[in-house]
RNA sequence: CGCGGGGUAGAGCAGUUUGGUAGCUCGUCGGGCUCAUAACCCGGAGGCCGGAGGUUCAAAUCCUCCCCCCGCAACCA
């Protein structure tokens, strides 16, 4: 019986269309995925949706629909998205399927009824016109993270699980199993942040909104996101439901991919979890690195998001696919950029591999009628070709397995530069000049099967990331079944002379980076400018409203950076004869020293308010997001203390 | 002193665990070839390996201090 490979993507939180980043993790697992199916492994390979929360409650009311609609249009694109990319997903877990909701509730009862799940107060602050709950640490400056408003101290009753009581249990899994947590600097990362700082119990369900999923002796209370979301990895193979076979089969996970910033949830919360519950854990998790695009970290509020639907509609899935592995070395971030993208589909796609099969295949075309010939006259040049080839798959089989995907396709790639290089040792062209000369047309049949096997076996090599070109170029070498298996790739030669190859389209055609680089900008342009249209037109006031503003000039004669805060200022301004103090939050645009002596115009009367500690008296204009803020001063040298209006 | 990652040719990165001629891709300059998608092949130029000390016969690599960038801090992969 085949050897069982269960493997997990995190389930994406569907508030809004995804973008390349998540795209990256479920590449990188179909990738894997592929590869072990390719090994005879017996696969399972899980993604899915995380659809609870208060979030999307927010937001769907927002639009005016219930969030179940809400989601299942996002979900919609999802799944669309990853049919474009070729993901091999073998089941599809949405939080809110029937099934997951079930099993849930019941993991939920079976906690609580084992004394693992307990009633209690949970402190925290409300913000009311929100109607939003908050923890400490997500408070802004002490205030509404959304709305930036005050929030009051409130008590909520919630249900809390007993992880502490897991935690040395815990920590001894982790130091028996250095597998456990990948890459390595991620392991010491949970142990020294989280672990050995003590692990505090875990609050699992809210009163404060309702897009949950319901316990079922407490109807006031939906769970929160940890229970229901983890779950799914045990839920989607019929854990605790009347069909439990798969969850027998594949159990425990031999891989979750994460992204680095949920790495603390699936080595901390879930095995705490699974612990309570008596299941073993999961072999390894693994947390990847960041697509970072220039601005930093890919964010919708930055509007600097990619969209994949774009660039595969553009290049195709596997140029996406190829790229994305190859680009990164997987556990570390890495930049995302069309320039890169294009540049790696001109270098690498078409003119390594795609020209190097329309060169061969040509070639056969052009000497042998299409037919591949067969390797009668050995030289001296296929010597280091025929060793590069025999000891290459053991190589990309390893770097893969061990999910160094970038290593593995830059092997593959020194032999199709090989491969290339061959061509100019040996120029073909040279010998087939005299078809009489029985030397010379045996070399040139050796060389344009060296080729041509060499090309099946690229082939068979690169299907984990990109299976529609692996089939193309068999397609074009005039192959098909079972000389695209890994095994026949072991077994140099299996290619059989007389072959009929069949010309084709370019597997990638060039690129010209300029044009192509103008039309994505307009494309993605387009993007952050329906969002200012939205603007609502500002209600109109009277004159007495405006009266009501005291704007005056001031001129700042001190200012320094406020500790504890990376974007704030503290500014001393003469007012007249009165000096304030003024917290603003422009450093980012504005460094401290720049600001001393600059005639600024204040807010006078605004009610004082603390920031980092610091009483702010007062406020400054300015227009513009940082990094490009801009002030608002008087044009003219003019003297503080003036009102304006 | 909150935690972590990083600073190596114009750009993007590897090399640091196990010190010993500084490497890859793109770009650039020159040459070769004509089978091929103006592709392919060869060669050159371009680095005080963030800074300062230290250990050593020898430091990008080990130790100490400093500077700068980027993330994370109850869930945007």
């Amino acid at each position: 019986m085949p050897e069982k490979f269960y493997l997990t993507t995190p389930i994406y939180y569907p508030s809004d269309n995804l973008h390349i980043g998540h795209a990256y993790s479920t590449v990188a697992a179909d990738t894997l995925a592929r590869m072990k199916r390719l090994l005879g492994y017996d696969v399972m390979f899980l993604t899915g949706t995380d659809e609870h929360g208060q979030k999307i409650e927010k937001i769907a009311q927002e639009k005016g629909v219930d969030p179940k609609t809400y989601v299942d249009g996002i979900v919609d694109g999802i799944q669309k998205l990853w049919r474009l990319l070729g993901i091999t997903n073998d089941d599809f877990i949405r939080t809110t399927d029937e099934r997951h909701v079930k099993s849930v509730q019941k993991i939920f009862e079976r906690l609580y009824e084992q004394g693992d799940i307990y009633k209690s107060e949970y402190e925290g602050w409300y913000c009311t016109p929100c109607e939003s709950f908050w923890t400490d640490h997500q408070l802004e400056d002490g205030k509404c993270p959304d709305c930036g408003r005050e929030v009051q101290k409130t008590r909520e009753e919630s249900y809390f699980f007993r992880a502490s009581k897991y935690a040395d249990k815990l920590i001894g899994y982790i130091n028996d199993h250095p597998d456990f947590i990948q890459p390595e600097s991620r392991k010491n990362e949970m142990l020294k942040n989280f672990l050995l700082p003590g692990l505090e119990d875990l609050c699992v369900s809210r009163t404060s909104f309702k897009w949950g999923i319901p316990v079922t002796f407490d109807p006031d209370h939906v769970m929160y996101v940890w229970i229901d979301a983890l779950s799914n990895y045990i839920t989607a193979l019929g854990y605790l439901s009347d069909d439990d076979s798969k969850f027998k089969k594949y159990w425990p996970a031999d891989l979750h991919l994460v992204g680095k910033e949920i790495v603390r949830f699936h080595t901390i919360i879930w095995p705490t979890m699974l612990m309570a519950l008596g299941l073993p854990l999961p072999k390894q998790v693994y947390g990847h690195g960041w697509l970072l695009l220039q601005g930093g970290k890919m964010s919708k509020s930055k509007g600097n998001v990619a969209d994949p639907v774009v660039l595969i509609d553009r290049y195709g899935s596997d140029a996406i696919r190829y790229f994305l592995m190859r680009e990164i070395p997987f556990g570390s971030d890495g930049l995302f950029s069309n320039e890169a993208l294009l540049s790696r589909i001109n270098a690498d796609l078409a003119n390594d591999l795609g020209n190097l099969l329309s060169r061969t295949v040509t070639m056969i075309d052009k000497y042998f009628d299409g037919k591949v010939p067969s390797p009668i006259r050995p030289g001296i040049e296929d010597e280091q070709l025929l060793k590069t080839a025999s000891a290459l798959p053991k190589e990309v089989r390893e770097a893969m397995e061990g999910l160094k995907f970038s290593d593995a396709l830059s092997a593959i790639w020194q032999y199709v530069g090989l491969l290339n290089k061959y061509i100019d040792l040996t120029a073909p062209w040279v010998l087939a000049k005299d078809p009489e000369n029985k030397e010379n047309m045996g070399r040139l049949s050796a060389v344009l099967y060296h080729l041509a096997e060499g090309l099946r076996i690229v082939s068979i090599l690169i299907s984990p990331v990109m299976p529609d070109t692996a089939l193309e170029i068999r397609a074009q070498l005039g192959i098909s079944g079972d000389l695209g298996t890994w095994n026949s790739a072991l077994s140099y030669g299996a290619l059989a002379e007389g072959t009929q190859v069949k010309k084709g389209n370019a597997l990638f055609p060039r690129i010209d980076i300029g044009k192509e680089m103008a039309a994505l900008e307009k494309l993605t342009g387009q993007k952050p400018a329906p969002e200012k249209k939205e603007e609502p037109a500002a209600e109109k006031i009277t004159i007495d409203d405006f009266k009501k503003v005291v704007l005056k000039t001031a001129k700042v004669t001190a200012c320094e950076n406020l500790e504890g805060s990376d974007k704030l200022l503290k500014l001393t301004v003469r007012c007249g004869d009165e000096m304030r103090t003024i917290v603003s939050g422009i450093r980012e645009s504005y460094p401290a020293e720049e600001m001393v002596g600059k005639t600024v115009v204040i807010v006078a009367n605004l009610k004082p308010a603390k920031l980092r500690g610091v009483l702010s008296e007062g406020m400054l204009l300015a227009v513009g997001d940082n990094p490009n803020v801009a002030l608002v001063a008087p044009e003219k040298e003019t003297q503080d203390g003036k009102t304006v209006g």
